[in-house]
DNA sequence: AACGTAGGTTAGTTTATGCTAACTTTAAAG
DNA sequence: CTTTAAAGTTAGCATAAACTAACCTACGTT
């Protein structure tokens, strides 16, 4: 008797494996660890989000597997296409999101923290909406309220 | 040799439980529905929150021995008073979450299921400058911007 | 050559949270 | 009185995601 789970049959059917908030979140930070120039290690990422090694590892190795991250020789860590894309749209979010949470007053630690969370919580329509909205509070901010007065 | 786990360790020690967010979620489901008027059954919150009775019941017995419900003989449940503490305070995270979506322009499905994930993931100083800000939002939507052209 | 350290992996555990199968209990329908 | 249906429970399973213990490998130093 041989059972499979969904995602068991899904490789085998080729299907793309639905991405979970934690693999965004180790995309994210391979994104964010490559941006300061220097190759990335398991044991950065496991720096970086102050998990333990093993976690890291077999994490890594159902990215890898997912076809999200490139490994080389020396352990060496790279996004693959379709990481990148997942990795940029969620670094993306998160910057947006806690950019916006700070210009409401909130305090930098608790804006990072909280767009670590909301970033995975909203749908590309809330999402968007946010950031059209964000982009006018902005403009306001700079607009004068009355020109007269200047 | 005997194994406690944390929150059994908890629990012997007499320390509140970590309330988590499925948990959240199911006393503001009890909240909701007693709004309606009707009494709160086990089945009731199944159908509510489309899980199957066992998930449920499970999830009922976790919260009674967490002290956050009561369940009379009839199988009625009611939130005790840390309960509804907890469930007021989703249910208008919830309420003011997607009211703010909606007013951005998102979809009342989207508005209301991106606000289920939100709620949990705020922490309490974003919430209220979230609050305050749409506060600000709606007065002035109903502000005429030139007065003089009344 | 021997040893220590850094990086990585494997195996097995824990916890949260859902599920199905199968049971009990109770009450209504006939 | 039996049969059926609804509500609840128990047991056991699955998955995601973290952990520790213990191991391998390779490199750099004495």
């Amino acid at each position: 008797m041989i059972t499979l789970g969904l995602d068991n049959l899904k490789m085998v059917c080729g299907i793309k494996m639905k991405i979970h908030e934690s693999a965004e979140n180790y995309l994210e930070s391979i994104l964010m660890l490559s941006k300061s120039g220097n190759p990335v290690r398991s044991v950065d990422i496991a720096n970086e989000l102050e998990y333990s090694k093993p976690s890291v590892s077999v994490a890594m190795k159902n990215l890898r597997e997912g076809g999200y991250i490139n490994v080389d020789a020396d352990g060496y860590i790279t996004l693959t296409e379709s990481g990148n894309k997942i990795a940029q749209d969620i670094y993306e979010r998160h910057t947006l999101i806690s950019d916006w949470l700070m210009f409401l007053g909130v305090s930098r630690a608790n804006a990072v923290q909280d767009a670590c969370k909301m970033e995975h919580a909203m749908s590309d329509e809330s999402y968007t909406a946010l950031r059209k909205h964000f982009d006018v509070l902005k403009l306001e901010m700079y607009k004068p309220k009355k020109a007269k007065n200047i």
